[in-house]
DNA sequence: AACAGCCATATTTGGCTCAA
DNA sequence: TTGAGCCAAATATGGCTGTT
């Protein structure tokens, strides 16, 4: 994996096949003697060539031997419930990307969020008639922080003193700008104690358009996909 | 691998080797399935915990299990002759580090060799009494390999012209000094068809001294350590 | 403690070149 | 064609922090 991205699949190109699994082995193979080193484990490893006429293993084929029968041995079900097959591997892969979509999702509705405040520095039009109950909701949270944002710049601000007024100036006008323009749309969206109750009457007359494409599956996970169905002990975000 | 070199050795504090294993088995894993994804082969990971209480697997048990039996159905000895043991693994890493001490010694007895040329400017002394017959063997070729390269550079000058004499004529008068004194070297330490006879007769009566710092183990294979006992198709330099 | 995540650094490894 | 070796981009992963 360097220069260019590797794509997971199957490398057509045989000279370029051989190669990246020759490094590959290795690398594995010193992996998985370093894990063994480091952690005070047995481990070992058989990789096949592409013609299947050889096979090379790790440490030695009598420990592979011990590692195996001990293996074997395991009661069938005490082994299925600890093993990470490639069905549960697939499930992981899915519940990464979707994680990752969630994720991309909420940071696309962060960046719209703040075009809105540009939009509003800018236009002096708040569109929030665009924005569904929830989408105004989260505004309100974004704005919330943002603001916690603003006021530790501007007491970080106030320390720094007099000094150099000229800087300062310049940027607490910036800040301020966002600033008010915060409270004031905070005051339209939010400004009671129950989010919810509050946000549904605020946000009332203005729902009409949902965005749609901030809440296609935000939050559902597909029903004919459950999540990790075996309960592992370690499911973790690097398993790819 | 971050932060701090790892020290390849067992982790004694029980949470980080802990913390270690899990993210080097998932590392693991998901190496084992690149590689069986990307060359089209078969292999698969066997993984037991700290207790030996657990084992993970990949990919399935099904699979481990075809896989596991073709390689016990190799005949013995196709299969030891095709293993990669600890022991082999050991030897290539000593084979590894030993043609690394030979690099270097090769690399100090060069810079060794400038200095000889360096001092020889400076002083007009030719230090060759320090040397062996060896020394001043491999001396002599060091000197033949500068000349060419001398060689080559000038010609290269002769075809830039006679435009930029001024930084020619400068670099020139260096490399010219360093040719005279090449030939003359070379006439002192070489001059005849057999190397080897020829070497003889004219260091006779230098050699006094060895350079013992550059002519230990050179050369030598330890012989309580055979290299590479086995064929290995795929012994290569990243073998750890 | 166990675990998720971040981040800076250590390692791995495609792609290329030179040499055998 | 194979192999060694270099180099920079891609990954892996210690060590920390915050959460549960």
């Amino acid at each position: 994996m360097a220069r260019k991205k590797v794509k997971l699949a199957y490398i057509t190109c045989h000279s370029k096949r051989r190669e990246t699994f020759k490094k590959r082995k290795n690398g594995l193979i010193k992996k998985v003697s370093e894990i063994s080193t480091l952690c005070g484990i047995e481990a070992c490893a058989i990789i096949y060539d592409k013609n299947n006429t050889q096979v090379e293993v790790w440490p030695s084929e009598s420990e592979i031997k011990s590692v195996l029968s001990r293996f074997m041995s395991f009661p069938e079900m005490e082994r299925s419930k600890k093993m990470l097959d490639q069905e549960g591997f697939l499930r992981q892969t899915i519940a990464k990307v979707y994680e990752q979509l969630k994720k991309q999702i909420e940071e696309t509705r962060k960046k719209e969020m703040t075009n809105l405040i540009g939009q509003y520095i800018h236009t002096g039009e708040f569109n929030g008639y665009l924005m569904s109950k929830n989408d105004l909701n989260d505004f309100s949270s974004f704005i919330d922080e943002s603001l916690k944002t603003i006021e530790q710049k501007m007491s970080q601000m106030a320390i720094i003193g007099e000094e150099d007024i000229g800087n300062g100036v310049q940027s607490m006008n910036a800040i301020e700008g966002q600033e008010n323009i915060g409270h004031a749309l905070l005051r339209l969206v939010s400004g009671g104690e129950d989010q919810q109750e509050n946000m549904g009457h605020v946000a009332q007359g203005l729902e009409t358009n949902i965005c749609e494409d901030l809440q296609i599956n935000y939050g559902q996970w597909p029903m004919d996909f459950p999540m990790l169905p075996f309960s592992y002990d370690s499911v973790d975000p690097n398993g790819f």
